[in-house]
RNA sequence: GCGAAAGUGGCGGAAUUGGCAGACGCACCAGACUUAGGAUCUGGCGGGUAAAACCGUGGGGGUUCGAGUCCCCCCUUUCGCACCA
């Protein structure tokens, strides 16, 4: 430190209260970080990737980006932390790194505080993001701000509007009158994946409603087999975030079967004249035991019925409350089933059999038909209803067993393995389900009446929001034309500004006459502009591509840049992106290959979910009172043991319990390593890194250069594999005590050899810890005299042969007990160590007088003795 | 109900392949330097004992010379799915 500061910060402390000359080595976080901080600020492309195309191998690493909510919360910290260590160990690693960040800025809470502040949402978007790239920058996050994307700009949007139209071009953005959740709070429709438990997803206490109205969908499900299949290539993904797509995709394989309407004297008729019924099942083998048909209450043919009686309308009714009620009641389980006769019959398409149909309240409209044919032997559920309403349960599959006991006696019902053989079911008798099932689906198909097919559970993206912050639907609606899209050339369809959104009903922008009014491009008349917005969902959708090209003004980004960079080889982020926006990024990469744009399947090639960030074992939230708040962190402890703290308290993929007094340990780590360097540094900088070899040093030397050499392979291995830095930490927490302990122990001789050592050891110290704690990092580069930057300098190198330990303290056992310890060679041949360590006096006081059964030694771990048992207690 | 992950000192966590349980850090205790300590340094720190022995990784069994780690049964927590035909 200049004598200068030096003196400043006597009298300062002096001056205030109580800050002691003699502690002026001390660590002063606040001033070394500001001091970087401003000379960061002043070099704008520090951390800009070289262009694509360059010649070193290209590094893509990410995290999610945030809603720009006006501040950090610390599972930003973490999830940034991360992804910024990798980033620049990556760079110190020679690669060509892109790590950019972006603000996910069109969204709801823009309106609601736009109505409580009285501030338009622009203004309130761009000031929160001003104030969180601030506070990204001063933890020294190294983005590429030249590649910053901000969804809610119009340069950014139109493409949102271009792919619609592109969508809509390929027939995969269509308009439908349907049933939607709806969230009184959000005042808007919300997307199926965006309903848990039939709550909203931002509003848990808030039930969604279903609503009837017309909306863009945009046609995900043409690629669910696509979207399902390719899981399996995923092998960078967490398993469980494959297994929760694969759930939510929810293919299943079965048959459709039409069973007629049978029509009875009298009855007036019902359902479409000489009509069917269709239903779904995995398991037409088991049709010869169909003794009923269910409908989902809210079938067609039930309505049909229903107006008509009265009487069965209220029962339908309550049906329906009944399934609602389950579905809102979420993990609280079944509500018991039941059901409606309606006195109406089918045909059994095989057997000609008249089966009665029910409307049941387990049966949903949204999967498969809405119907199904209901086998009590070998079904659960259906055999529950059947037990309930006394209809008939007939046994159509045996069991085949190993065992020629079992076989072919009856089971227990329900009975629903798939390995069984069919009975009583006419010509299909004798065969096995999986053969039974393959000819009845072939015969149906060729009698016309089904065929086999593949359900999901996945549904189209409903993508139309009745709010104002969001992409406008270039759409517009002709009297004359119907459905007409906006030109091309016309993009992007600007956000009108200056809305009152405080008053609106329905979508904001439809009050507005000079948005709503516009002009048919096709016959020049009058036309009303389409005044939903976009689930912002879309945004990020496509994001991570425009980072590659973030100021092309012709193209969503340019298709080479985008083939240099993707995909993106490490994604960070929380699990609950685990389905809305990661199914949704993979949907959109897939569309956009088949445009041409790009040729990658999968935007992600690794992805890392990390875990929460909790307090008090609770998540942090303001209404439980526990938030911790990064710029208080930052201020008291500085960034660097903010970021710090947040990889070493846990390891990355699991929940974090913080703990101020565990930040303040990290502090006083930082402030060892800060005088550690300091103390050394005029030594260190003098000497040649060169002259050092193995052999000319002290046994003391020695371990030190070999702690050096096995923290250096910790570390590297952690970022290479598994990524748990709380022990990569905590690795270089030990090689600074060893250092400590090597400096206390060390005299004033032997200088000349210490001092080049201690000069490797610093460099690579502070080349280790550059990645976790970048101003500190810089700070002691500076130090000891290092001219070249921090940033991309490489990465220290791990030697084997120097980490590798000359002399081994092996344990030894007797039965599998310690009882003592020998040093031996590490390279001592077994009988070597054998022999001393039945030498050891401890070891032979556990013997005496046994007879030694057998000696185990294990290379360079340990030795185990074995005796009799018994005769050692 | 089905599936997955987890359960280790007072706390966060380590033990990467079946081989010294508790690395590293926090908290705590004692000491040193101090006018002072929320600075720094040294030592201690699972239970137990004077010291040993011994006990100890959710519980119970098993395999093994040896088990936190493998196998079987059970308990608890978290997450995901849940009338999906």
């Amino acid at each position: 430190m200049p004598p200068q500061d030096k003196l400043q910060e006597m009298t300062a402390g002096v001056s205030q209260r109580s800050e002691p000359d003699r502690n002026d080595d001390r660590y002063n976080p606040q001033r070394v970080e500001s001091k970087w901080f401003e000379r960061w600020q002043n070099e704008p492309n520090l951390y800009a990737a070289d262009p694509s195309g360059s010649e070193k191998k290209k590094y893509y690493v990410l995290e999610m980006l945030p809603y720009p909510s006006g501040a950090l919360h610390m599972g930003h910290v973490r999830n940034y932390s991360i992804g910024d260590a990798l980033a620049r160990y990556m760079w110190m690693n020679g690669y060509n790194v892109l790590h950019p960040m972006g603000w996910d800025s069109f969204g709801l809470p823009a309106e609601n505080a736009a109505i409580q502040n009285n501030t338009p949402p622009r203004q309130w978007t761009l000031g929160n993001i001003a104030k969180m790239k601030a506070q990204m920058n001063r933890l020294g996050f190294a983005y590429d701000w030249s590649r910053e994307v901000t969804t809610c700009m119009p340069d950014y949007y139109r493409w949102n509007q271009w792919f619609f139209l592109k969508f809509y071009e390929k027939g995969l953005a269509y308009r439908k009158n349907s049933r939607v959740n709806w969230c009184p709070k959000c005042c808007t429709v919300l997307a199926n994946e965006q309903v848990v438990d039939g709550r909203c997803w931002r509003h848990e206490d808030t039930l969604v409603e279903q609503r009837e109205l017309e909306q863009w969908f945009l046609r995900i499900t043409k690629y669910a087999d696509e979207l399902l299949r390719d899981l399996e290539k995923l092998d960078g993904w967490p398993e469980k975030v494959r297994t929760m797509q694969r759930n939510w995709i929810g293919r299943s394989e079965g048959t459709l079967v039409d069973f007629k309407l049978d029509y009875p004297e009298n009855s007036g008729g019902f359902g479409p004249a000489g009509g069917t019924i269709s239903v779904f099942t995995t398991r037409v083998d088991t049709i010869y035991g169909a003794t009923s048909i269910q409908l989902a209450p809210q079938h067609p043919i039930v309505a049909d019925l229903a107006a008509a009686n009265p009487d069965l309308r209220a029962k339908v009714d309550q049906l329906i409350a009944e399934q609602r009620k389950a579905k809102e009641a979420g993990d609280i389980g079944e509500i018991e089933k039941h059901g409606v006769p309606t006195n109406r019959y089918a045909i059994n398409p095989f057997n000609k059999e008249k089966i009665p149909i029910w409307v049941a309240n387990y049966i949903l409209m949204d999967y498969g038909t809405g119907a199904i044919m209901s086998v009590p032997a070998h079904d659960e559920r259906d055999y529950e209803f059947a037990k309930k309403y006394k209809l008939e349960i007939r046994l159509v599959v045996l069991p085949i067993s190993n065992d020629p006991e079992e076989t072919m006696t009856e089971p227990v019902l329900p009975f629903v393995a798939h390995d069984g053989m069919l009975i009583n079911s006419g010509p299909y008798s004798g065969l096995d389900c999986a053969e039974a099932i393959k000819k009845m689906s072939k015969f149906a198909e060729e009698n016309n009446f089904g065929k086999a097919t593949v359900t999901y559970r996945l549904k189209d993206w409903g993508i139309s929001r009745q709010r104002y912050w969001g992409t406008p639907i270039p759409m517009l609606y002709c009297e004359k034309d119907g459905i007409v899209p906006v030109p091309e050339k016309d993009l992007p369809v600007i956000l009108p500004e200056n809305v009152d959104i405080s008053h609106a009903v329905g979508s904001p922008l439809s009050s507005l006459p000079e948005f709503v009014n516009a002009t048919c491009p096709n016959c020049g008349g009058p036309a009303r502009r389409e005044t939903d917005t976009m689930d912002t969902f879309v945004d990020s959708s496509w994001y991570f591509y425009r980072y590659t090209d973030a100021h092309n003004d012709h193209a969503p980004f340019d298709s080479k840049a985008a083939q240099y960079w993707f995909p993106i080889d490490q994604y960070i982020g929380g699990v609950e992106h685990a389905i809305l926006h990661l199914i949704y990024s993979r949907f959109w990469t897939k569309f956009m290959r088949d445009l041409g744009l790009i040729t990658n399947d999968e935007p992600v090639e690794r992805l890392f979910t990390q875990g929460m960030v909790i307090k008090d074992g609770a998540k942090m939230s303001k209404s439980l009172g526990n938030v911790v708040s990064p710029d208080e962190m930052v201020a008291r402890y500085g960034a660097d043991a903010a970021r710090l703290y947040s990889l070493f308290a846990a390891p990355p993929d699991r929940d974090l319990d913080w703990q101020d007094s565990g930040i303040a340990g990290i502090q006083r780590f930082l402030g060892k390593v800060y005088r550690f360097v300091t103390r050394n540094a005029s030594a260190a900088s003098i000497a040649s890194v060169d002259t050092l070899s193995a052999a000319s040093l002290s046994p003391a030397e020695r371990q030190i250069q070999r702690k050096l050499h096995q923290t250096i392979k910790r570390v590297s291995d952690d970022f290479q594999g598994r990524w748990h830095f709380n022990t990569c930490i905590s690795a270089i927490m030990e090689l600074v005590n060893a250092l400590h302990a090597y400096e206390e122990s060390t005299t004033s001789q032997a200088k000349s050899t210490s001092s080049a050592l201690l000069a490797e050891v610093q460099r690579d110290l502070i080349l280790l810890l550059a990645p976790f704690a970048p101003y500190l990092a810089h700070e002691l580069w500076e130090i000891i005299g290092e001219k070249g930057s921090l940033l991309k300098a490489p990465w220290p190198k791990y030697d084997p042969a120097l980490a590798k330990e000359e002399e081994l303290e092996i344990p030894v056992q007797v039965n599998g007990r310690l009882r003592g310890r020998i040093v031996v060679p590490a390279d001592a041949a077994e009988s070597v160590v054998l022999d001393r360590a039945l030498a050891d006096e401890k070891v032979k006081s556990a013997i005496t007088g046994k007879q030694i059964v057998k000696r185990i030694y294990v290379p360079g771990k340990l030795v185990n003795i074995v005796v009799p048992s018994g005769s050692v207690k």
